[in-house]
DNA sequence: CCAAAAGTGTTGCGCCTACACCCATGC
DNA sequence: GCATGGGTGTAGGCGCAACACTTTTGG
């Protein structure tokens, strides 16, 4: 970033492309759109848009996330940049440098499909349907970056409401890492980390219809997960 | 990303910014470069530069990094997506959106300082001077992710000639992380994950001149790191 | 012989896994 | 009572930190 001979250089369109996850009855769902126009048209996408002259890309993530889904300022949304995909050709009409974000939800308020796109939805990770662009790649990074972040930091609670219990937070994980975890084990873990949860004044809650009524807890100022809480290997133990 | 309305967005300049990290001499330095024209003539910087409208910005990183200092084709070497600076205002001539990459180098030939750059130079990261635009919090930036990564990945072996002892895969470790290790727990921990160091043939070598000749190693097959390779805690233990 | 660096052994603590077992609630 | 989910206890094992110790080289 030398030189600044104005024909040094050319210029650039900027994007915003978001992956927006929340936990819906056990299971992973992600935000998506119905392409309204070419290209892609009718093709599912994440949401996104067009960077404007005076604001971050934080700021536009924001501002398109407010826009396509009617969430302006939600308690406790967890917004934290991806990677940028800049790769020529990854948008057939232009050239594109986009830059991805994560974004966790509470539970999930149904968007109302706003913008120029057909419909917006909340859809089951695992049903996705093949994505317009390269979001089907962006979609799998953010996955497994959220995953990652979950071992060792306190996002997961980005994924509860204000008051949650434990097995609803148990139940994130299970959801975002794909595989079951041991409840004692798990309850212990949480604990015992301070400042991940706090106890929630409160009665206790229901979950399931049935069953003890489960304590009710809320964030704690932690961010950072010491020790980190481990997903089950990948593959076979180290010796 | 679901608008194409020609006046519906705004173009950007777009450049690279590389932290390009070695470690000499059991300490980590950082190549900087000498900035020959406002704003920040005289400053030191991060070498980088603009993204050409036919290539990706990993194609550009790589590009900066063999014209800055003559290094194209480095085997083993490592480059990773950091983030990008998109704030409005961290050039104080114009709107630039900057992607951030660091780079990882074996023992480190001088840079030859070409360019529009006054000159290059590889300096310690302890005592590397004010940076120009943001460039500072970018090197720190950097230096997190990449004490991040050599917990979890094989990334300190990019640091490494190809035949190396385990005593300089610890200083790499250690330089980065800024604490001492213990060299027998270090030796094992590598050792027993698989696919991260191999043996090499050829003689042993003495490292400060006296002392045991140490045995060769060389990068394994592995990038990840089953268990982790934890650093000493930044603060108390769990409980 | 001494210093320095590589390499090996050993012990003890702590965490973590894997269950087994009680508690409270709705049907 | 029984099914369901919350909450607690416990025994074994593995990993790891913190040493002590041996080996091999140069001076």
């Amino acid at each position: 970033m030398q030189g600044y001979d104005k024909h040094a250089y050319e210029l650039f369109a900027v994007t915003v492309d978001l992956a927006v996850l929340t936990v819906r009855e056990g299971a992973l769902h992600v935000l998506l759109v119905e392409r309204g126009q070419q290209p892609y048209a009718g093709r599912w996408a994440l949401p996104g848009g067009f960077l404007l002259p005076d604001e971050s890309a934080e700021t536009a993530a924001r501002r398109e996330l407010a826009e396509e889904t009617g969430l302006g300022d939600v308690t406790g949304l967890h917004l934290g940049q991806l990677r940028t995909y800049s790769e020529p050709g990854r948008d057939p009409r232009m050239r594109v440098v986009s830059v991805a974000f994560t974004a966790l939800l509470p539970d999930a308020p149904e968007p109302r499909g706003g913008g120029d796109a057909a419909q917006a939805r909340w859809l089951p990770y695992d049903a996705a349907p093949p994505l317009a662009f390269d979001h089907g790649l962006i979609l799998a990074d953010a996955r497994e970056r959220v995953g990652a972040q979950l071992e060792h930091t306190c996002a997961a609670t980005a994924f509860c409401p204000a008051a949650f219990t434990l097995g609803e937070l148990q139940q994130v994980y299970e959801a975002v890492w794909g595989s079951t975890l041991d409840r004692a084990n798990f309850r212990r873990k949480v604990l015992a980390t301070p400042g991940f949860v706090e106890p929630a004044a409160g009665a206790a809650r229901l979950t399931g219809g049935r069953g003890k009524p489960a304590a009710l807890y809320r964030a704690g100022g932690a961010t950072t997960l010491h020790p980190p809480l481990l997903r089950p290997s990948r593959e076979g133990r180290s010796a």
